[in-house]
RNA sequence: GGCAUCGUGGCCGAGUGGCUAGGCAAGGCUCUGCAAAAGCUUGUACAGCGGUUCGAAUCCGCUCGAUGCCUCCA
C-alpha cells in the first residue's frame, strides 16, 4: 500500500486561501508546473529558495509514492524589459549588450542555472521545456482564443481582452483583485496605445526589424507574450486540468492570473486544482536588489568571495538554513542565521553517524513509531519543513542520551531510527552529510585515529603538552576531537 | 496612491483563543587533567494603542513598520 493511502496530505492552496486536503486528480499520479526561470543573468538566490522549496515538495510526494511528473521550464524567450524600452527582449537585450549570439546568453545562463542547482542537490525535473521549443503550440492557443473573440489584433500583435473575458469569467480571483479597481487605479505609462486597455495583456507582440528574436506567424514576424508559453507547456504535458502549479509570490499577479484567463478562454476550465506560491528570501531584512547591493549570487556564498557574509557556507548549509523556515513565510538571510544553520546542521549531521555507531540493548526508551508519524504529520501538514527538523532534532537528543548510555535503543529500533532519518534528512529535505563524504577515503580516518592513540597514552602518563598539542593542531586543521565514555571520536569541518 | 501578506524573546524561525516549538547565542551545573563534545538547567517574547472574551500573542479596529504586486522581476 503507498504511503499516500496512510498519509494525509494538506496543502495550502492559494486560489481559495485555505489549506485543502490534496487528492490528485488521478489515484497515484500527481502533475506538478512551475515557473522556471528567465535565463539572462545568473540565476538569483530567492529563485533558488523558490525551486528549492518546490524540490522539497517534489521529493515528499515521490516519498509518499506518487508517480509525480515535475514540469519547470526554461524561459529563454518572451520576456520584455519593459515597456519604456520599447518593449525590447530581455534575452535579446543582453545579447546586444555582450555582442552575444541570443541563443549563447541562453546557453551561458542555463548551464549556469543547472550547475547552481546540482550543487544545492536538486532532483532533476521531469521535464524542462524551453519556451522557444513551443511556439508553434503557443500560436495555436492565440488563434483558439480570437476565434473565441475574447483577444484582438492590432498592428500584427495580439492582445487579450482583458474585458471581455471578465463578462463571463473571474478576472483577478487568484491575487484578489478586481477589474474596476485596477482601472481606477492604473498608472500611467508609455507605449500602450495599441491597446484597448491597460488591463490587456500581450499574446503575441509584433517584432520590429532590429529584434533579433523572431518567429513568423498568422499576424507577421513576432514572438510570443510571457505568460502564454507557461500555458502552452503546462498543458501540453500535464493537460487542460493538473494538480498543482507553483511559483514565487511575485508571479501570482499578473502572471498566473493571465495563465487562468488563457487557458479559461482556451480551454473553457480552470486550468490548476492548487495553486502553490513560495514566499520571498531578504537580506539583513532588506529586500535583495542588485542596485542597492544588497544582493549576493549563490556561487558567491559557496566560495566566500563576497563582502556580506564572514565566510562561506556550502551548499547543504544554505539548504539547511531554508529548510528552517516554512515555504509561505518570508525568510530574512543573515550572516547570523547561516552561522546558526551551520552549527544546526553540523549537529544534525553528526547525530546521523553516531548513530550508526550505537550498541544496542534490549529495551528502547524512546518511542520511535509515534516519533516518526510526528514527523509525517509536519510534513503532511502543508509541508512544514520547520516542525519536522525540531522533530529530528528531538531524535538527536536521544542519540545522544544513548550514547552516553542514559537511554538504550534495540536492534530493530535503532535501524527504524536510521532509516528513518535519513528519510527525512537526504531524501526529503535533500541535505548531503558532507563531512562523511569527505572522509571517504578512510585514509584520514586512519590517520586521525593514529593520533588519537598517540595522544590518549600522552594523557595516561600526564604529558598533557603532547596530548594538548595534538588536539590544537588538529583542530587548526578542521578535526575535531571529542571525549566521551566510550572513547574518543573526531569530526571534520 | 491602491491591493495583498506579515511584524514572535540577543539572532533565525514554528505555532496558536487557555497547555515546552526547534536551532544558534548567553548564564549555572554534571562530566573532563583542562577544554571541546554531550547531558541537565535558567532567563528576557509575541510591533504600538484600543475593543470582543471568563481568558488573546492568537479574533476585530486603528496606528506604525517590513515585504510583494499594481503589464511582464522568483
Amino acid at each position: 500500500m503507498p504511503l499516500y493511502q496512510s498519509q494525509k496530505l494538506r496543502i495550502q492552496n492559494s486560489l481559495s486561501g485555505k489549506k485543502e486536503d490534496f487528492t490528485p486528480l488521478n489515484e497515484g499520479y500527481v502533475g506538478m508546473y512551475v515557473c522556471g526561470p528567465t535565463v539572462y543573468s545568473n540565476v538569483h538566490l530567492g529563485n533558488c529558495r523558490t525551486f528549492m522549496s518546490f524540490d522539497m515538495i517534489f521529493r515528499y510526494l515521490k516519498h509518499l509514492g506518487y508517480k509525480v511528473r515535475y514540469v519547470r521550464n526554461i524561459t529563454d524567450a518572451g520576456h520584455l524589459v519593459d515597456d519604456a524600452e520599447d518593449g525590447e527582449d530581455k534575452i535579446a537585450k543582453k545579447a546586444r549588450l555582450e555582442k552575444l549570439e541570443p541563443m549563447e546568453v541562453v546557453q551561458r545562463y542555463t548551464v549556469d542555472f543547472h550547475n547552481i542547482l546540482s550543487q544545492f542537490n536538486f532532483l532533476p525535473p521531469s521535464i524542462e521545456p524551453t519556451a522557444t521549443g513551443h511556439i508553434i503550440e503557443q500560436i495555436e492557443i492565440i488563434k483558439d482564443i480570437l476565434d473565441k473573440g475574447l483577444a484582438y489584433e492590432v498592428n500584427g500583435s495580439v492582445y487579450f481582452d482583458v474585458a471581455k473575458f471578465n463578462e463571463t469569467h473571474e478576472y483577478g480571483k487568484l491575487s484578489g483583485r478586481k477589474l474596476e479597481d485596477m482601472i481606477a487605479n492604473t498608472r500611467e505609462l508609455a507605449a500602450q496605445d495599441e491597446k484597448n486597455s491597460p488591463q490587456d495583456f500581450a499574446l503575441w507582440k509584433r517584432a520590429e526589424p532590429q529584434h533579433i528574436m523572431r518567429w513568423p506567424s498568422p499576424w507577421g514576424d513576432g514572438f510570443p507574450g510571457w505568460h502564454l508559453e507557461c500555458t502552452a507547456m503546462s498543458t501540453k504535458y500535464l493537460g487542460e486540468t493538473f494538480d498543482i502549479h507553483g511559483g514565487g509570490m511575485d508571479l501570482k499577479f499578473p502572471h498566473h492570473e493571465c495563465e487562468i484567463a488563457q487557458a479559461e478562454a482556451s480551454y473553457g476550465q480552470s486550468p490548476v486544482r492548487f495553486w502553490m506560491h513560495a514566499n520571498m528570501l531578504t537580506m539583513n531584512g532588506k529586500k535583495m536588489a542588485k542596485s542597492t547591493g544588497n544582493n549576493i549570487l549563490p556561487g558567491e556564498i559557496f566560495t566566500g568571495d563576497n563582502d556580506i557574509l564572514s565566510k562561506a557556507f556550502s551548499p547543504s548549509v544554505v539548504r539547511f538554513f531554508m529548510m528552517q523556515a516554512h515555504y509561505t513565510s518570508i525568510l530574512d538571510l543573515s550572516n547570523d542565521a547561516l552561522l546558526a544553520s551551520e552549527k544546526g546542521y553540523r549537529k544534525l549531521m553528526e547525530s546521523i553517524d553516531v548513530l550508526g555507531t550505537l550498541n544496542t540493548g534490549n529495551t528502547t526508551d524512546f518511542d520511535i513509531a509515534s516519533w516518526r508519524q510526528k514527523c509525517y504529520d509536519a510534513m503532511n501538514d502543508d509541508f512544514n519543513t520547520p516542525i519536522l527538523i525540531a522533530n529530528l532534532f528531538d531524535a538527536v537528543k536521544h542519540i545522544n542520551l544513548i550514547k552516553e548510555g542514559k537511554e538504550s535503543i534495540s536492534e530493530i529500533d535503532k535501524a527504524n531510527l536510521m532509516t528513518s532519518m535519513r528519510t527525512f534528512s537526504f531524501e526529503v529535505l535533500g541535505l548531503e552529510n558532507e563531512s562523511a563524504s569527505k572522509n571517504e577515503s578512510g585514509k584520514l580516518s586512519g590517520v586521525v585515529e593514529l593520533l588519537i592513540q598517540l595522544r590518549k597514552e600522552a594523557r595516561e602518563n600526564k604529558d598533557f603538552a603532547t596530548s594538548d598539542k595534538i588536539r590544537d593542531e588538529l583542530s587548526a586543521l578542521g578535526i575535531q576531537l571529542k571525549d566521551g565514555k566510550e572513547g574518543t571520536t573526531f569530526s571534520v569541518s
